[in-house]
DNA sequence: CTGGATCCCTCACGATACTG
DNA sequence: CAGTATCGTGAGGGATCCAG
């Protein structure tokens, strides 16, 4: 048996073996908006090169990826999800929800990159929440700047290209998750300074009617951690 | 910072710091089919008893499982997910699908466990190709038993406990997947003595269309990885 | 400048032994 | 049964270097 497996016949083991090692899944993250190149991937998340270099060799190997060199104007290699490895999406955004509802504001040199925030507006949406008409704007979240377009409940965001004729551009920070969680209302962020609008100041309402998370009851989860860490320091 | 994170301020990186540590998802799994003892969850994955303990910690930290302790007749601790942490189930189930599509037969030293099974059998399960009526069987996939019941479109899978008036008693071995990918029909695979049925052996065409593993198309996924394998030997 | 490879150090993991 | 203790190995983290 090869190394570093789980020695078990289980679709879920199986997984785990393709994309259960570490930043793994948040490469396929920021594939999942687009091709990247090495250089890309490097960039923000501060992963080593060496790490990197091994993990798309991996998952390059177990078809989850594709190496690709783009010819003339922009030379180089690019590498992109292949289908298998681009069905991992809808699995990525449940995780990532599901993930989103332990955050609480960002601790001491916690970043936003624009392909987590791309990959936070698309695992939030909430489609029955979409208006029947056509809406769009730019969301500017400290130096990440995404456009998104939401028309017939169909979500379409990226991190690239301008963005003609939005309805609105909305300019926030990390307080963007306390709108998306319900924990301050949009008039009450606007009033606070948490958030600028220009445009169609009404959209910050539709905004966090079609994104949003879950709260999470305080009986459980992070709010534990803290308490048990404190029990510990105060044990110890 | 804390060590061991990823330092970016998104959900599925904190998902990530939640269950992307080895063996973590693995734990979780074999939760979701009950509450487990420490020695329950040693047994059949090779797990060292030192990151067994250390996840549990976390995750218990983490607000994802509770350990409780089991008064009298059978005393002892128990683990068993949160809320939170069973919220998990269709993420891990939608994984465990995705990676099944991968899988070939099983290597030498690979074993199936009774957790490992109930959960792909969740994960497999087409709703839409649920008969009408009630069925109700045993399947057995070499030393692993689980009992399943189909009613009205719903799944109920355990395993443990006995399962009086079932319709069948399916018995294979990892030839299951072949089945359930439909490799094999499963009149081919009864002549092949590859499964066998005590009942009503019109159950097993029920079977396969209830749990379905999709096929990977071959010019993608694992032969890709013997190809690469084949070329680096050759190269090398 | 892109696209990596290489080196070194540390710590997490893996295996086993042992204890309340 | 429910873990803790110990120790060797190798993957990950970080910096640097190199080829096209």
């Amino acid at each position: 048996m090869a190394r570093r497996t789980y020695g078990q016949y289980c679709g879920l083991a199986r997984a785990l073996e393709f994309v259960g090692e570490r930043w793994a899944m948040l490469i396929i993250r920021d594939l999942l908006v687009g091709p990247r190149r090495f250089t890309d991937l490097q960039r923000l998340p501060r992963i080593p090169t060496n790490v990197l270099s091994a993990r798309l060799r991996e998952m390059e190997a177990n078809g989850l990826i594709r190496r690709r060199v783009v010819p003339r104007p922009a030379s180089g290699v690019v590498y992109e999800l292949t289908d298998y490895g681009a069905q991992l999406e809808p699995i990525l955004l449940s995780l990532g929800a599901w993930g989103a509802r332990a955050l609480r504001d960002p601790t001491e040199g916690e970043v936003i990159t624009p392909d987590s925030l791309v990959i936070a507006l698309r695992a939030t949406f909430q489609p029955h929440a979409a208006p029947p008409r056509l809406v769009s704007f730019e969301l500017r979240c400290g130096p990440a700047v995404v456009h998104c377009v939401v028309d017939h409940g169909e979500l379409a965001v990226t991190d690239v290209g301008p963005l003609p004729g939005a309805d609105a551009v909305i300019e926030t920070g990390p307080a963007l998750r306390r709108l998306m969680a319900g924990e301050v209302a949009p008039e009450q962020a606007l009033a606070d300074g948490l958030v600028r609008v220009c445009g169609d100041a009404e959209l910050l309402d539709r905004f966090v009617e079609m994104f949003h998370i879950d709260s999470l009851p305080v009986s459980q989860g992070v709010l534990e951690q803290a308490r048990a860490g404190a029990a510990t320091v105060h044990a110890g």
